[in-house]
DNA sequence: TCATTGACCGTAAAACGTTTATGGTCACTA
DNA sequence: TAGTGACCATAAACGTTTTACGGTCAATGA
């Protein structure tokens, strides 16, 4: 067996159970069978184990994501199967909503540095989306930087925030309908 | 001169400067020249108290609001102008500033409660200006409700969360622009 | 008579000193 | 020489004491 992915296995079956703060560099190794000191070749410390964890759990994200995809779709119908996706993974992901959770409970720095990172990343991933969209001429030339922060935000407010004023969620075609008569429809050609 | 009118003026103070949870009763009464029983003919509790001086400043803000329109004008130049003076309230006034700073760093369960049912306020009120463009023919018909939650929810994002993460704030140029490409250009009829 | 007061009360939170747990190291071992 | 776990310094958890606070109410005096 290969001790480091020994390590990365117990790492995240513990991040994911306990959280960043919770996790023990000790638990860590029981987990993996190895000393402690072992973990310590492959990694520098507990923030870089860390990473490189939830940099899996970021391209799983984005595999998830691509997969959700519709071939021959327009942009408007996989932008939203896209973000519906990566909001579902955001609230299914063991690790994913224990990290949110600790951003919410304890407020841990590197936890919340974590998060703001992945946030980025999602942005980023909408505006390439969109700078594809337009040029393929499927959309108005706009300024994807704003437009994907826009857009990702929107989501969230819609998906996530909503249901914590009102009692009742929202449907997925409330939202889809929603955002295609104000945002989607300005984008496209 | 007036004791219940003092309170206020001593609470208004003492919240501004300190917060809820530092501002005490006994630092109330000293600034009010009352003594501490005095508050409680007055006011059952400290809560009580604060909710006073609170529902104040939501009167100032609808106010200051109300005074930002332009007679004549059209909804999305009114309705930018009324959010855009909203927003720049929250950031300028002295007891928002403070309760957003205490909801921040201390979490105290009452000023988030205060915040909260603020942030309804405003969406309500957002609200009853979309349902009069649309009686007024200006407007698309539309689910007011949900409508009302994305602008508002759009403008905290773009002017108040954008600068967190980017190092230039978005000038109101950008933002007005932006909106009246997406979510603005849909609503008209 | 009754509005006003501040000493007083019970409680919750701050302060503090002590103990425990944890991240990281490194001399030792198989 | 890759791998280990006892070990170290430090920081977080814990338990106890002290302080501070919201709220009350008998006393006061206008």
């Amino acid at each position: 067996m290969d001790r480091r992915q020994e390590i990365l296995l117990a790492a995240e079956k513990s991040f994911s159970l306990f959280g960043y703060k919770a996790t023990t560099m000790d638990q860590v190794a029981k987990i993996a069978n190895v000393g402690k000191g072992t973990i310590y070749t492959f990694f520098s410390n507990k923030e870089e184990l860390f990473q490189a964890i939830v940099r899996q759990m970021v391209e799983e994200m984005r595999r998830v994501s691509e997969e959700s995809t519709i071939a021959g779709a327009s942009f408007e119908v996989n932008a939203h199967a896209r973000l519906m996706q990566l909001l579902k993974f955001r609230e299914t992901h063991q690790l994913y909503v224990k990290l949110i959770e600790e951003e919410k409970e304890l407020r841990t720095p590197m936890v919340s540095e974590v998060l703001a990172s992945i946030e980025e990343e999602i942005i980023e991933f909408v505006r390439q989306k969109i700078e594809r969209g337009i040029s393929k001429g499927e959309l108005k030339p706009c300024n994807s930087e704003l437009v994907a922060y826009l857009l990702f935000k929107s989501y969230l407010a819609l998906v996530v925030d909503w249901s914590k004023t009102h009692d009742r969620q929202l449907s997925e075609e409330e939202i889809a309908q929603l955002l295609s008569d104000t945002i989607f429809s300005s984008l496209l050609v």
